[in-house]
DNA sequence: AGCACGCCGACT
DNA sequence: GTCGGCGTGCTC
């Protein structure tokens, strides 16, 4: 009996491929584990086995599998079918699943390698020039890739060139797999086995005695093995002998030491276990007593405590007991909050089981996180990560915890999978009957909801730590300062004065200005030309600091005009302001106070985030001006005012969900101000001051801004009362999407009807030259959400057979929120 | 997504 | 006349 394996390959068709595999090979393989394949004419890529089977394909003949890459799967059954969930619930395929969960260093890629053909001697001038350059190229290097003769030829396309060498036999080419990981190697030195007896040691010595250097490095050796009691890596021996490497090179040469390697992880954790985790007081006590109790009955449960009521005491609690049952755990957090405090809290408290997963960690870094927690080792037990951790093949989760619930960092948007970690986490826990928290100080109406419907258990913890009060919140009415001239830039007066109080008593300063760089507009004030990107329909941003003009879209960057490209006038002016000119403002208002400033463009590199973080812990910053990073894992004691430059601009955001994001943005700013005993204090700029959504920042009222916006979403038919899934269609033609969005949204009308709204252009209608265009769907809570897919997937492929479409992009996005 | 094949414009 | 552009179709 024949034998065969689906494959899952990591490109976007929505199919498995099947492949014939030896007997042999079948007894071997199981679920999870990597083979080699070949794909199309000449690819070879890496694939994961989904199942084994005996039936063969009917309509094509199947091809063998090249080899298998594991002798354990790397992904285990039920992360197998979260992967399939996954792809289901958020229509894309499995292999786009795949190519988020593994690290790249699993996926590996053939290459092609090009190398002299040494069968046949050939006569050089039947080639032509470009391919007498290859040619002549192997002379010099036993084998070429096709990048490299990308830069020998200087072009792009290069395969014809191949080709014909191919044909006059010049050359022979090859596809090359290659592993990408390899285990990071550290050289360690004994003394060679035959010096074991004391005799032969002294020998040793008394030869060595004319090589003094030698000699040290020797008797360096035996002090810190005496020492240490373990092996001896190189680098100790040399830095603590000071010898050179060729020294000790010499010796090992000389067969008098021995060098091997032991592998190690690039992860290393070097603290120990500090501390005990700390006594709660007694809300966070009733809390946790409330969330065990909430967990008999449900599996998941929302905590909602204000900022700084200290829930990571209350997670660590809760970690505490998951690890002492012997089971895994999961701590999901936004992205940009990892790289602070908590990190290193949760080592002090967990030592080396704590393992930290995020984008900024290398390909490798991530391999060996994934395999501490796929062995469920010692080092895999609890995983603090951003929103890919919920991809890792965990096997004995006891507890997730989602901190700062809200955030919409986990929701991916680029690339599919277009996945949301803390839906995604729920659905695996569930696999694992684990429990899951999701923690808040301003919940997601949608969690909100969920524990309002008793979907979910609720917890709340309403008093700050060290019942430190919230701090005091005042609207400063911006209209009425400007009317009145009590504006210097973009600072009133109210926020002048307090900054002048705050400094004086030598406490610090944030300011919260949600929109980078200098001004977004730079208008001509003789023809109001204002300049553009070329590639998206967006004015370009100013940034002073490097005297660019950005896109913040594509990425765009040209040198700023001196004067109008459109009439030549050298009389310039902009509109708007962002973080940049805030921080201008702020050091010529305040000269004698340091001012840093935190967004994308000074956080950018493996450390920047750090920096600004360590410097404003440190003190050395008095005001500290940014965009929404600042809202997440600061913790400073020394924060006694937040100002807010300007509310209305993310209130008049068009997005449904624009007033509870500024809800939650403005609070989680103010929760920075004033954590220890002395009250802080907030201060919003805004030209609206009697907006409800104010007010209800300045009362701190979660369930007034609940009710309002729970009523809004019914109304107007908007998550969470409704599901969404948002169709977005892409191309460099504008007419072709036009007409394509139009035919679409025709076809979903006659199964939809009113539910489908669109198309429409996005505000940013172009984007990197491609047109946009959106059409949405409203889904009510009684319709079948499987049916709904199903349909739209029958519409997609009448939609992909029109011959002029398919060059079309599509874009399916669930829960686009 | 790659990659090959095939059909048209702009160069030696 | 060829080179190289990209639209079209297929991948077990």
């Amino acid at each position: 009996m024949p034998n065969f394996t689906d494959i899952i390959l990591p490109i976007p068709l929505p199919k498995l491929f099947t492949y014939s595999i030896t007997v042999l090979e079948s007894k071997f393989l199981k679920k999870g584990m990597r083979v080699a394949v070949p794909f199309g004419k000449s690819k070879v890529y890496t694939g994961i086995v989904f199942s084994i089977h005996e039936d063969a394909p009917t309509a094509y003949e199947a091809k063998e599998i090249q080899q298998i890459l594991d002798e354990q799967p790397v992904v285990n059954e039920k992360q197998l079918a979260l992967w399939q969930w996954v792809a289901s619930y958020y229509m894309c395929t499995l292999g786009d699943v795949m190519r988020a969960a593994l690290p790249s260093a699993f996926i590996l890629e053939s290459e092609t390698v090009i190398s002299k053909n040494i069968v046949k001697a050939i006569d050089e001038s039947i080639l032509k020039d470009d391919e007498f350059l290859v040619y002549e190229a192997l002379n010099h290097q036993s084998s070429l890739k096709i990048h490299d003769i990308s830069n020998i030829l200087d072009k792009k396309n290069v395969l014809p060139v191949i080709k014909r060498l191919i044909e006059k036999e010049a050359i022979s080419v090859e596809e090359e797999i290659y592993e990408k990981y390899k285990p990071k190697l550290v050289r360690y030195v004994k003394l060679h086995s035959h010096f074991s007896t004391e005799k032969a040691l002294h020998g040793l010595l008394d030869e060595l005695s004319r090589a003094p250097k030698q000699r040290e490095v020797v008797l360096t050796l035996f002090s810190i093995s005496a020492k240490t009691k373990k092996p001896v890596k190189v680098s100790d021996l040399s830095n603590e002998s000071g010898a050179s490497s060729a020294v000790i090179k010499s010796l090992i040469d000389k067969d008098v030491l021995e060098e091997y390697h032991i592998q190690t992880d690039r992860v290393q954790y070097s603290g120990e276990e500090t501390e005990d985790s700390k006594q709660l007081n007694n809300y966070q006590k009733t809390a946790l007593v409330e969330i065990k109790e909430s967990f008999k009955k449900q599996n998941i449960t929302l905590l909602h405590g204000v900022t700084s009521s200290g829930k990571t005491e209350v997670y660590v609690k809760l970690i505490e007991d998951a690890i002492n049952q012997g089971k895994q755990v999961l701590y999901l957090l936004p992205e940009i909050a990892l790289t602070t405090q908590l990190v290193v809290r949760l080592q002090n408290y967990f030592g080396e089981k704590v393992a930290v997963f995020h984008s900024k960690y290398s390909s490798h870094e991530r391999v060996e996180v994934w395999s501490h927690v796929l062995n469920n080792s010692e080092r895999g037990q609890i995983v603090l990560g951003a929103r890919s951790s919920v991809l890792l093949p965990f096997n004995n989760l006891g507890l997730v915890i989602v901190d700062e619930e809200h955030e919409q960092s986990f929701k991916q948007f680029d690339p599919a999978p277009r996945y949301h970690a803390r839906d995604t986490a729920v659905v695996l826990a569930n696999m694992y009957q684990a429990k899951t928290l999701l923690g808040s100080a301003t919940p997601s109406l949608e969690s909100y909801f969920n524990a309002k419907q008793n979907k979910y258990g609720f917890v709340e913890i309403t008093q700050r730590y060290n019942n430190v009060l919230m701090p005091e919140i005042e609207l400063v009415d911006i209209k009425d300062k400007h009317k009145r001239k009590l504006m210097k830039g973009h600072f009133s007066d109210r926020l002048i004065e307090e900054m002048t109080e705050t400094l004086k008593l030598g406490h610090q300063i944030i300011l919260f200005q949600n929109r980078r760089g200098f001004s977004p507009i730079v208008e001509c004030n003789t023809c109001g030309h204002s300049p553009q990107c070329p590639n998206c329909d967006v004015s370009l941003t100013y940034h002073k600091y490097r005297n660019q003009l950005r896109c913040h879209y594509c990425g765009y960057a040209t040198a700023m005009q001196i004067s109008c490209l459109a009439c030549g006038s050298q009389d310039l002016d902009s509109k708007g302001f962002g973080t940049e000119q805030i921080e201008n403002e702020v050091k010529s208002l305040f000269p004698n106070y340091n001012v840093a400033r935190m967004d994308l463009d000074t956080t950018r590199g493996k450390y920047g985030y750090e920096k600004i973080i360590t410097a404003l812990e440190q003190q050395e910053i008095d005001i500290l001006v940014g965009t929404q990073m600042l809202t997440k894992g600061l913790d400073f004691r020394n924060i006694k005012l937040v100002g807010i430059m300007n509310a209305d601009n993310m209130l008049n955001f068009p997005d449904f969900r624009a007033h509870e994001r500024s809800f939650q943005l403005m609070l989680q700013v103010s929760g920075r101000a004033g954590r220890t005993d002395e009250r802080g204090k907030v201060l919003i700029q805004t030209y609206n001051p009697y907006h409800n959504i104010l007010q209800q920042v300045s009362t701190n009222n979660y369930v007034a801004m609940y009710n309002e916006q729970m009523n809004d979403r019914y109304n107007y038919k908007y998550p969470p009362i409704y599901k969404q899934i948002k169709i977005t269609l892409k191309h460099k033609d504008f007419n072709r999407v036009e007409t394509a969005s139009i035919w679409l949204a025709k076809s979903l009308r006659q199964v939809f009807g009113d539910f489908v709204l669109g198309p429409e252009s996005p505000p940013v209608a172009r984007i990197r030259n491609q047109f946009h265009k959106n059409i949405l769907i409203k889904i009510p809570k009684k319709q079948s959400l499987l049916k709904t897919k199903e349909a739209i997937i029958k519409i997609n492929n009448s939609f992909q057979s029109i011959k002029d479409f398919r060059s079309v992009k599509i874009i399916l996005n669930v829960d686009n929120f």
